[in-house]
DNA sequence: GCCGTTTTCGGCCCGACTGTTTTCAGTCG
């Protein structure tokens, strides 16, 4: 069963109570909604937490009490929920999917089944073509027209786009607008400033006194392709990338309670709201404000935070994971930068599948500023990629240590380390012989075959190479692709306890589209005694500046540096590979 | 529906924008 299905429920079971409201259904709705986040974000089955730890194992997830696990259980068991299928019998329409249409919600997609007896977005469409939605009461032209545009926007959109697209889109468009000498203070927030892997919307804050003006400059960009909402605090458009951006004017007085708001998540920012309230505070976009209503000022959120008795806190933590309790505590750790990489273990030439040769890559890093990185390329089973055999691996060690020298005589001193991603072949043994991997510095194995294996087999298949004492980094150790495939089945767990055991180094890929350890991944990893290594997997000379997706992963897992292999110097590295 | 360092009842975040109203409901984040 998948998580996502039974979340859907959820969410549709809220939709559905919105549609009579009382006076508790309001919350009753919440509930099902903070449920259906619960189960969708989960990282393993609830089918499996239900077999192992029963309905007590269900009520130990957030949002989830005695009745919802009842209900969780009610369908595992029979594959239905009876109060969701009356619902349907009532009202046998897609709400999912029509409320998915933007300014549509539970009610308005109710009255469309009344009146005209729409119940999905076919039927939708054509009573648009037949001009009936404009005739109803409550609607009218301009309903129906921003209707069918949001029709269009929807099967247009690609769902959520990879932060690798997102930021530097953002960051472009930021630009912009400073450009335009219209801000006086202008941030990224929401989910990119939290580094979240995937981004629904584009957030942007600014400090203005031409609101007017800068609203209308932002919505006459080049990257706009149309406007969803615009006023003067708030203006909403679709760029022609595929996605939606938000600019918000706030004044200056009330930018650091802003920036917090608008980052979130919503969840941290309820619980932050609330121990405001338990303070006799009150916490909003517009700043703080005592028990009279009186405006305390706060010049950033380091003093927000503080102010409610608690310790900064870096936005990449902000998703209600037990981060505001550490924070009251004090016990926020001191998370990995980008500045504290000194180097990059993961990166390929066009000696196999990537892009530039050994001397481009090479010039790039020391352009990085980096002090060392490991050429990482494919071994000969990978034949698609282009694999070594030991036979060239031998010829591109010794360009390597030609390399090496002539760069000692330059100034940006860098080491380029031997190194390869290894194949872990079907049996779980490695693609190279002993010897060939001796000669290397460091190694790394990961998985590139039969990816469908039985979850016991690919477990047992990665332990051998974790064991076999011949790897130093297992890369991207679930093989997820964001958006494209999910990870081979695997034990993580086990594998963490094996990396732990072997002292084999977990990597957190930084490829926009792998971020593999993920932030719950890390979350998990970080109960064993194991080290992390942020690589970019790069095939490309542009792909080493992937780094900071890296590290905001590895930021969103609340690792600190002492966590991060290389954020340790070369000498320090090679006594952690001697190991 | 959930939840608890004011615990088993009584709270539960709150403001912006829109369209169609003529004071507000619905939607969104």
């Amino acid at each position: 069963m998948e998580n996502k299905v039974l979340a859907d429920i959820f969410y549709e079971i809220a939709d559905f109570l919105d549609i009579e409201p009382t006076k508790s259904s309001k919350f009753e709705i919440m509930a099902y909604k903070k449920a259906g986040l619960t189960i969708e974000t989960l990282q393993e089955p609830i089918e499996d937490i239900y077999k192992k730890y029963g309905k007590k194992g269900l009520m130990s997830l957030p949002g989830i009490g005695s009745g919802l696990a009842d209900k969780i259980e009610e369908f595992i068991k029979t594959g239905k929920i009876k109060k969701y299928n009356e619902f349907k019998k009532k009202y046998p329409i897609d709400l999912r999917q029509l409320t998915n249409i933007e300014g549509i919600g539970a009610r308005k997609a109710i009255l469309l089944y009344k009146k005209l007896g729409i119940r999905n977005i076919a039927d939708l469409k054509r009573s648009i073509e037949q001009n009936k939605i404009s005739k109803l009461q409550n609607f009218g032209p301009k309903s129906q027209d921003s209707i069918k545009r949001s029709i269009e926007l929807l099967e247009k959109s690609k769902g959520r786009i990879l932060l690798g697209v997102a930021l530097p889109l953002a960051e472009q468009i930021v630009e912009q607008l400073k450009k335009s000498n219209l801000t006086d203070k202008i941030e990224i927030s929401g989910s990119i400033r939290r580094m979240r892997e995937t981004i629904g919307d584009i957030d942007i804050l600014a400090v203005s006194n031409q609101s007017k003006k800068l609203m209308d400059f932002f919505s006459e960009l080049n990257d706009v392709e149309n406007i969803i909402v615009k006023g003067e605090t708030k203006t909403t458009v679709w760029l022609k990338a595929g996605i939606s951006c938000d600019l918000r004017v706030v004044k200056n007085k009330s930018f650091a309670s802003a920036l917090q708001y608008f980052t979130g998540n919503k969840e941290h920012n309820i619980n932050i709201r609330e121990i405001a309230i338990s303070k006799n505070l009150k916490l909003n976009e517009y700043g703080l404000f005592d028990n009279k209503n009186k405006f305390i000022y706060c010049s950033n959120e380091n003093d927000i935070y503080e102010k409610l008795g608690m310790q900064y806190m870096p936005p990449e933590m902000r998703e209600d994971r037990g981060e505001i309790k550490l924070a009251q505590s004090h016990k926020i750790p001191k998370l990995v930068e980008l500045k504290d990489l000194k180097g990059d273990l993961h990166v390929h030439t066009d000696d196999s599948d990537g892009e530039n040769s050994l001397e481009e890559m090479a010039a790039a890093a020391q352009n990085n500023k980096l002090e060392y990185i490991a050429i990482t390329n494919h071994t000969k089973s990978l034949k698609i990629a282009n694999g070594l055999d030991e036979k060239r691996f031998s010829n591109l060690f010794e360009r390597i240590d030609k390399l090496n020298q002539k760069i000692q005589e330059s100034a940006n001193k860098l080491i380029l380390l031997k190194s390869a991603e290894v194949d872990i072949l079907k049996n779980g043994t490695l693609d190279l012989d002993k010897k060939t991997l001796d000669q290397m510095d460091c190694v790394i194995g990961a998985v590139h075959s039969y990816f469908k294996m039985e979850k016991n087999e690919m477990t047992s298949r990665i332990i051998k190479a974790i064991e076999s004492s011949n790897i130093n980094i297992l890369a991207h150790p679930t093989g997820r692709l964001i958006n494209e495939r999910p990870g081979y089945l695997l034990d993580i767990e086990k594998i963490f306890e094996a990396c732990e055991k072997n002292n084999v180094i977990l990597e957190i890929n930084s490829f926009p589209n792998r971020l593999d350890l993920n932030d719950t991944n890390i979350l998990l990893a970080s109960k064993y005694n194991v080290m992390f290594s942020i690589d970019t997997d790069s095939h490309r000379a542009e792909h080493l500046k992937f780094l900071k997706y890296g590290t905001g992963t590895a930021r969103r897992g609340w690792l600190a540096k002492e966590k991060i292999i290389n954020s340790k110097s070369l000498d320090q590295l090679k006594q952690i590979f001697k190991k």
